[in-house]
DNA sequence: TTGAAAGCGCTAACAA
DNA sequence: TTGTTAGCGCTTTCAA
């Protein structure tokens, strides 16, 4: 009934508490004999040694704390899992924190797991200017990884994908498709991944002689509205676009409520090309065409980088690029015009 | 740098650990000048109390265990912000756990929560023998709230949602508007909602008065596949049904993918209605009827079960029944054959 | 190869 | 109103 403790173990196989931890942690030098009895009788105890008691000796844990914005984006489900896979297969545990973008849940979060004495956490930060919440944190000795975003001035081990290139891709696509208005909306230009997409149209438009209308360029904020809304400005305009680019998975998900709304057809009426696949997007209205991320992978790559670096502390940072890939399905129109794919 | 203590404090504020204990804890009997004094040097010097001492100390801590399938069910994923924005108000920290229904995991992590001392767990079992695995666990003293799914002869606070009139009202739906074969692709049936649901469905039939053809019936397993091949297999037969109800979410977007495949038009020719809502069942092609489960509200009430069982052990036990309720969009073929909306 | 003892940071009697 | 002290369960010297 109570919690059976290591005294309880020691006691009853008749040895001291110490003997028991050396058993406990595979120590050398402990009698065969003991060593069975010991364990017979953490078995038939039932004994779990407190993961409090030895994290108060450790002062640390095995706990790796994952901050993203939020888990309702599938991205970051991708990522969750990559993460918790790689980190069960380590004996670690994670514990997950939405931050909705919000600083301050952030700053909470981080002091949290240093209250938890956590191994060390893998951060999604929520703005550039993060490093003034961050810094301490490491200075504290915590090891931080930091994932899909960078933070001004914040030299760490960091997993992204590589943005420029996927928006650059998705663009060309849509250039090589014969789409001639082509619109963006982009994401909030402060964040790593907003202005480098923004930036991978640019030049995919300039490489490939089409020049820049800045009244077909949205920015947005990486939400649902914000691309519904986007799309809405963009189709009410005068000369509205015969292709827009997307650059996330929410703001894509407005877009496409938007033209429906609109009773826009697409992709013949307005071609469509978003960033960040979906498990679902071949299932949309119609199938999307996206920039697929790998979420899994860069959370498993988040781990390892994490890992390396609690085996050497002062190992040199490390930046870690993941590929990004162009889906190619029915909303770009493809499959009407040929496929001039890259 | 180092870690700053208790005892630090103590000595900075020229007090002893137990007076700055008492300020931190808001105990009375603190002089005024001494309570601020010890904030001062809380502030100044950093002090974050650990949380691993203060648990030994306890023996419990402010974590909430929360063991669900699969994140990357959508169910799960507002069930989880629920849950979390719940707890979080309660300054209690979430720990999420997948245990992608396999018996042993769930095991595993019960047994971390144990070690780690959770207040609670919240659990979405595995198995309906799951008893063997939880009830040890609240023998020894660790509350848990069974969420969704229900385990054979184990008393416990569970919340959960009226699936029987869920799958009811959604069987009726496809009769109203007038389908005379109609197909439902069932879910694992020694799952509570897997069993239930088919029940609704029979339910509405024979209310109704429709002949059941068995041949109709699937049971599937609550995964894509399963509702992709199932679908095949009915679409096959020498006579297809003209409506489809598909257990679950994941099935509905299986069966979802065949049906394009095989160019079946929805509803025209094959009418479907979903259990479980997502966040953009309106953007599938056709938008989705679908039965919408509140899985944030779940979320918030196992979190005041948990925190009403933990105020009061001894309370008897409660079981919280939520509606569902139908959202028609296009799927269902509705829009083409009148409302007749129950 | 084993045991005794100290101490991780905190809280709660008990005393003053 | 405050300080002293003991002890939560564990690991790790140090000594035997």
């Amino acid at each position: 009934m109570a919690n059976v403790t290591i005294k309880d173990v020691a006691s009853y196989a008749g040895v001291s508490k110490a003997t028991v931890s050396r058993v406990l942690n595979n120590h050398a030098y402990v009698a065969d004999d003991v060593r069975t009895r010991v364990q017979q009788a953490v078995d038939t105890l039932g004994y779990h040694p407190s993961r409090a008691a030895r994290r108060l000796r450790a002062n640390s844990s095995d706990i790796l704390g994952l901050i993203i914005p939020d888990i309702e984006n599938p991205l970051f489900q991708s990522l969750v899992r990559g993460v918790e896979d790689t980190a069960y297969a380590q004996q670690m545990n994670v514990v997950l924190c939405n931050t909705d973008d919000i600083p301050d849940k952030q700053k909470v979060y981080l002091r949290l797991m240093q209250a938890e004495q956590a191994a060390g956490v893998i951060v999604v930060p929520t703005h550039p200017d993060d490093r003034a919440v961050l810094e301490p944190v490491r200075e504290a000795g915590m090891p931080i990884i930091l994932l899909d975003r960078e933070v001004a001035n914040f030299e760490v081990d960091t997993v992204k994908v590589d943005n420029v290139h996927g928006a650059y891709v998705a663009t060309r696509h849509l250039i090589l498709l014969g789409y001639k208005r082509i619109a963006v909306i982009a994401g909030t230009q402060n964040l790593t991944p907003g202005h480098e997409r923004l930036r991978g149209c640019y030049h995919a438009l300039k490489d490939m002689g089409v020049a820049i209308d800045e009244s077909l360029v949205k920015i947005g904020n990486f939400k649902i509205e914000s691309g519904y809304d986007l799309t809405h400005e963009l189709m009410k305009a005068a000369h509205p676009p015969d292709a827009i680019f997307v650059s996330n998975n929410l703001m894509t998900l407005g877009a496409l409520r938007a033209l429906h709304e609109l009773s826009v057809r697409i992709p013949e009426d307005v071609a469509l090309v978003g960033f960040d696949d979906m498990p679902w997007a071949g299932d949309l209205n119609p199938p999307l065409t996206a920039v697929a991320q790998p979420g899994y992978e860069m959370g498993q790559q988040a781990v390892q980088l994490l890992l390396r670096r609690l085996a050497q502390p002062d190992a040199s940072f490390c930046k870690i690029m993941l590929q990004s890939r162009l889906i190619v399905r029915q909303s770009c129109g493809a499959h009407l015009r040929g496929h001039n794919s890259p």
